[in-house]
DNA sequence: GTCTATAGGGGGATAGAC
DNA sequence: GTCTATCCCCCTATAGAC
């Protein structure tokens, strides 16, 4: 009977979606514990029954990021067919988030920028996430490719690691900036290169 | 007679050498005013003196990291003459900075992660120095531009903007996987739009 | 599971003696 | 200018009562 009734959400997840939210907006070190839990809705002793220590909770906050933030530029690009579209996707998919987020930019550049150099952990989880992104750019680059072929001096490869490059570039400047026009400067450059300047 | 032998450095200076180090090493959460007091060898009442709390002392640090950067950048490309060298000059001057910050990466995207939305300062003179730095893209972009006419179907602007948003997105990959790659990237892309590929 | 209390440490900042 | 002592607050983390 114990688990007749389960609840929406459990400890574990509420704390963690408190975490997400605030370790994105405020960063880990403005962060404190005491905020998470009140937030949360749980007590303190219930936080340390579930999560050993903050860097602990940071941590799966980290992987929670990565996986997230992958599945849903996957996803909005799922739903497009036309692959001269579907290569946009990644960097269209930017202006409403910006909107969303005021501008706070990309977690693992936050995440990069706060991390002590000896968290090998966490540098780890950032390049991982960088090599997915990577990797579904590349794809889309090969779908661009093979319609437009002849038109790119570049490879997939190539053409996603550019992709990549300018994607981040985009982000962390229209984080500076707090405007969304480096997403078009992005757009423009990849339109050249393949040929539609 | 006071100031016969003024020392190589003053109080001042000692103090926002260190912070200049230290806030750009560790970020300014990680950083106690403490640790700054020790590292600069000057005492806590000789320090707030000089600077009224520690969040100002950072606003000097932000001025004067822009300052400095800038200035750095600005030096290595005025060494160089050949027009198509002097262009590449930015990137190329990336390389030796990975390497002796072990790739701590732009002190202003590290700014932009750690500062609160609401500190308009620090945000002002973050988007002060990346306009900087795109107005001497911009003019190495119409140098560029005037040699190989034709050739590529960006102005001076558009291409100054792009080689910005690369800059900023090789600065932040390569501060992530703590590879310099990322910069070859925003190169060959570079030389792709110039017509070189 | 909840709540409160508190330990133990570090932070920023101030005051006083020299 | 230096040094040391200290205040006050918030942090992480633990313990105990319910």
């Amino acid at each position: 009977m114990s688990a007749a009734t389960p609840p929406a959400t459990t400890v574990h997840e509420r704390i963690l979606a408190t975490a997400f939210d605030l370790f994105y907006r405020q960063g880990y070190h403005a962060t404190g514990i005491n905020q998470i839990i009140a937030e949360s809705g749980v007590a303190k002793a219930s936080f340390y029954d579930h999560f050993p220590s903050k860097h602990d909770l940071f941590h799966e906050y980290v992987r929670e990021a990565a996986r997230r933030d992958y599945a849903e530029i996957r996803t909005a690009v799922d739903k497009i067919e036309d692959p001269k579209e579907r290569f946009f996707t990644p960097l269209k998919f930017l202006i409403p988030w910006f909107d969303a987020s005021e501008f706070r930019g990309c977690p693992f550049q936050i995440v990069v920028a706060e991390a002590p150099v000896d968290d090998h952990q966490v540098r780890a989880e950032a390049r991982r996430y960088y090599q997915r992104i990577r990797e579904l750019l590349v794809d889309l680059s090969a779908e661009m490719l093979k319609v437009k072929r002849g038109k790119c001096p570049l490879n997939a490869e190539e053409l996603g690691d550019v992709y990549l490059t300018l994607m981040m570039g985009a982000i962390a400047l229209a984080a500076g900036y707090r405007q969304p026009w480096p997403v078009e400067v992005a757009v423009r450059n990849l339109e050249v290169l393949l040929g539609e300047g």
